[in-house]
DNA sequence: CGTATCGAATACGTTCCTGTATCCGACCAG
DNA sequence: CTGGTCGGATACAGGAACGTATTCGATACG
């Protein structure tokens, strides 16, 4: 059967993933080894080779999984929603993209390392894309439930994950400090009112 | 002359930091070494030895030479403004905080790195807030002119800070996109919009 | 069953990098 | 000019990680 992989082959590339976030979170993509990736998973290097070609495809594999999974979640999170409650709703589109330290290293990491390679590049602006037009008709449809109509929608979503991605920061750069956490609250909702007008009541 | 260093030895010093921000900034502080840094600096590893007892070290001292550079350029830039002028003032702010692909890449990881040791953690918390709180005279005095006060300044720091970042990694993503810049400052008028109200006028 | 194939383990040579211990030259003091 | 010291160069031994070529065992299939 062309095209399928054998569960056994299967089974050994997860072990190596889920291996591999372990390692990059820990020490660092940059600092990670083959070797290291290899020891943590319960494999030799010869398994490695013969699933990957070097740790840089190893790192898109394990980014396109993961951002693909918190993708899905995201989907299935605002899936169902209760269509009467947008307060809850958007309260469920942040929960749905948390800020996780180990995740947000990497990406970090993965991010400047994409900016490195154009071609790498393009391939996270798209999944950024993706990301962004994923959660972006949860606000506006809530919004609406609120009375308010977005007008420009693109801005609104960038404007969403330019807000989540650098108070992210910040909140992991003070964990203790709930003031921070209150005002990443509070610039979410400004950013929402600042990019929603007040529709004519119908 | 106790606590002097001689001339020569701050030469060397200076040219092994420079080149190192170099090495980073082309393979990453991770997959950089100690060989990559003294090549392109032109010395040797004894060299390198006799200033830094590790690369986490020099990474640490560029990191510092760096970051309090660019808070004299900023506070630089925002001291001799046109008090009259709080258009041109805040447009010297934003351009006292570049948007530097090489540099933003290298806090990148040096953020991540970070993240993984509270002491270094503490640290770079302590040198934003410097950033922040060097910055936000400028915005709260511009909006002042503008017939605007800012309750909480607080919380404009921490979104300009957050808006700025957030925004950088856009920009950087999407060199060629005017759209992306456009909607940058756009946010970031929004967010001055919001965090402050008109005064009544004297 | 037996056999063919697939996939992980082994073993190998090589390159790169590390850190230290020592050397040598330049610069300064007297 | 001369001795001392400071700072970078040299040299050395060791270890770590790489990538490949090959082996060997397990699994699927006739």
């Amino acid at each position: 059967m062309p095209g399928t992989v054998s569960k056994r082959r299967a089974r050994t590339r997860q072990r190596l993933l889920d291996a591999a976030l372990e390692v990059f979170a820990e020490v660092g993509f940059g600092r990670s080894t083959v070797e290291q990736v290899c020891d943590r998973a319960g494999f030799t290097r010869g398994a490695f080779y013969s699933n990957f070609s070097s740790l840089d495809e190893l790192f898109l594999a394990l980014w396109e999984e993961r951002s693909a999974r918190m993708l899905g979640d995201v989907r299935r999170a605002l899936a169902d929603i209760d269509p009467a409650d947008p307060e809850s709703a958007v309260r469920a589109a942040i929960a749905a993209a948390p800020v996780d330290d180990a995740w947000y290293r990497i990406t970090a990491e993965f991010t400047a390392h994409a900016l490195r390679n154009p071609g790498l590049r393009r391939v996270m602006a798209a999944r950024e894309r993706a990301i962004r037009d994923a959660i972006l008709p949860v606000f506006v449809t809530a919004l609406r439930r609120l009375g308010r109509r977005v007008s420009d929608e693109s801005a609104l979503g960038d404007a969403l994950v330019a807000v989540h991605d650098g108070t992210a920061v910040q909140v992991l750069l003070q964990p203790d400090d709930a003031a921070v956490r209150a005002r990443r609250e509070a610039l979410f909702r400004n950013v929402l009112d600042a990019y929603s007008t007040p529709m004519e009541s119908a």
